[in-house]
DNA sequence: CAACGAATTGACGTTTACGTAAACTGCCGT
DNA sequence: ACGGCAGTTTACGTAAACGTCAATTCGTTG
């Protein structure tokens, strides 16, 4: 650990702790063909590539994405210039991609909305019941 | 039906088709404690406000939320006034949400930004492959 | 060298969110 | 009276996404 290896390395226990999951995790998104990772011997070693690729998976997760659709994304990541169809369909993914992001945002925004005016209630329920009693200024 | 009614109703197999779902996946919300319809005989009488809080859980599905999360939300649309200590806990609550809602909309926008410059490798692509065979103008 | 911590594979278990089939009831048109 | 829906309950099935052992293998540290 003492040489200057430019490219950094880690282990799966090390990414596990760093993002939050178990290792059991991490190897099952591996089974399920989103990670793959080098070996040393029998050890995984994780690059910066299969790094970024498990924060997507992640952030893909958060979104309430399926491992499925997770897959499909990772691929538009990853995809090479190829051919011209092959291009037109990626555009069409990218497409459908936007389209369920835009009506989560969409969802977000009513619900954002809605928890606003229930605070609002709230904060008035507080206030018209005993102003005397009330913390802070 | 001929009889001008005032509330509207529904029956199980009405709303599923309105909100593209099954009447298993209606039933199964109600075991799960999210709806409570009325009952017309044995029959499931839906109310506007049945109606209501199913539009809400799906868009809740949406999120990706989970049902626990879910009921958690529908109860926050339905709390009485009640005493104060109820209302802070209420507000803390939303606070949890809003801030998960977040971190969910700063996600989108990392992916939609994420897609878009994927969207543009790919223009770019082809534009730079073949500039004769170019659909459109 | 022995023991310990971190990793590995394999296998079975668990929870969530419904799907699906079976058997029954009530009403409706012919 | 009868078939055909729409609805009901009960119950078992299932796919997804891990959890939870158990048995084993390294590397290293006392």
């Amino acid at each position: 650990m003492a040489d200057g290896d430019g490219v950094q390395e880690f282990s799966i226990g090390v990414l596990a702790r760093e993002f939050g999951v178990t290792t059991r995790t991490i190897r099952y998104y591996e089974d399920e063909g989103l990670l793959s990772p080098a070996r040393r011997g029998q050890k995984r070693v994780y690059g910066p590539r299969e790094r970024v690729r498990l924060r997507l998976i992640l952030r893909g997760k958060r979104l309430g994405f399926s491992i499925a659709e997770i897959r499909e994304i990772l691929d538009m990541y990853e995809s090479e210039p190829g051919e011209a169809g092959q291009l037109r369909h990626l555009i069409g993914k990218i497409a459908e991609r936007r389209a369920a992001l835009e009506r989560q945002r969409a969802d977000i925004d009513q619900t954002m909305a809605d928890m606003a005016e229930i605070e609002a209630r709230c904060e008035r329920a507080l206030a018209a019941m005993a102003p005397a009693k009330r913390r802070a200024s």
